[in-house]
DNA sequence: AGGCGCCTCCCTGTAAACCATGAGAAAAAA
DNA sequence: TTTTTTCTCATGGTTTACAGGGAGGCGCCT
């Protein structure tokens, strides 16, 4: 007798959580335990030690703090659970980027539903999945075909940035404030405002306005 | 003995469409008979006379034609099916142009996936239907009360600029403060941030930081 | 002549940004 | 293991941004 697969799933969009719990219900081995609208409520969720969830299904975009931001939490802080993302970006960058922060399955919402159970079942049990145009993208990477295209030749302060710097400065771009950063993040207004000022001082900008600026010419953003 | 609804659900992203279909198979009255990855699907599927659908539910952004253009082909070419637009966007605007092309209902993605079975009866009953969230903006709208936070920066609100404040924009955008503004365009300080207030009001937007990213995106800069 | 939009300027107040400095703890690198 | 980086937090002060009013002058249009 198997134990059910307990997922909890988050994303923007109400009517595509909606769907993909239909979908779920279908499958008797796994069972939705909580949802989330925002990065926000699937911090907390996870913070709370009452919750537990053997997979989180992961929407990149998503209001105050979206995937990026909710992985390097979950896995500075709290146990990491095993997390597909789910995003309508087909972009390898995004891909490796998530894969750093140690999800174990990528699948667009280009891909048929069923996959989702399939996904599920597959990292459970420890293994990665990858949907099929991921797959394609990561085999173009390899063979060398790669069209950089994106990525301009990026001013060289970029990389003296630190994580959580990138992090701030993400959501600087957001328009939030320090205060509200603080509050998404965990931490005091103190060790934002510290961020920001090596941000400031390392790219040799004047205001956030600066910070805006830059992140968008080097494609942070 | 009622005659079912016959649906056909058009969205860029095959896991929605497969969430949509699950939720529509819980309710025997209704039943998806076909379904399209792009807008061009739609508008071929339609030509063809043999294919016959109630009710269209249609996501605006897909590829190759987008969702307004399927409703001005359909509209201009074909017999109208009744159409309600599901889509992620809570924009005055779209919802208005959407309208004047016809369609009947209006549901964003973050509405709950049981409105769309409500929204589906209702539309193919005669009547029309529009979300929660869409319904207060057009009460907004009505009552001239201008809607709080929430959306981004639309394009077309570029326009309604006046030259004065699109110079302060520029500005701004050079990480000027609003002295040193004030002292380059030989006004006092008051100038400046009046002009800055309106921008922000205009341009629905919460700091200079999100000038800056407006100034980006519209090229103003 | 009156209305309208734009530009100008002012007031009051609160919130946030910015400046300078120091410093402990944890994590990564040597 | 030591060293260095990064992240964290704090104090205390100055400046600027943002919110919400009001108000006068000027040109343009009907």
């Amino acid at each position: 007798m198997n134990k059910k697969i307990y997922v909890h799933v988050a994303d923007d969009h109400k009517v595509l959580i909606d769907g993909i719990i239909a979908v779920i219900n279908t499958d008797n081995d796994i069972e939705v335990i909580a949802q989330s609208l925002t990065g926000k409520q699937v911090v907390d969720w996870f913070s709370n030690k009452k919750n537990k969830a053997d997979v989180l299904i992961l929407d990149i975009n998503m209001p105050i703090l979206d995937g990026f931001e909710v992985l390097r939490h979950l896995r500075r802080v709290l146990k990491m659970p095993k997390t597909i993302v789910l995003s309508s970006y087909d972009d390898i960058n995004i891909v490796q980027e998530m894969n750093n922060l140690g999800c174990r399955g990528y699948i667009t919402k280009s891909s048929a539903a069923t996959h989702i159970l399939k996904a599920i079942k597959t990292v459970h049990s420890g293994e990665k999945y990858y949907s099929d145009d991921i797959q394609k993208l990561l085999l173009n990477k390899m063979t060398g075909e790669t069209i950089p295209e994106g990525d301009a030749p990026e001013s060289y302060l970029f990389e003296t940035l630190t994580e959580r710097e990138l992090e701030i400065l993400r959501l600087i771009t957001k328009q939030y404030s320090t205060t509200e950063i603080a509050d998404m993040l965990y931490v005091t207004t103190s060790t934002v405002e510290t961020h920001r000022k090596s941000l400031l001082k390392k790219l040799k900008l004047k205001n956030a306005v600066g910070l805006a600026m830059y992140a968008i010419k080097n494609n942070i953003v």
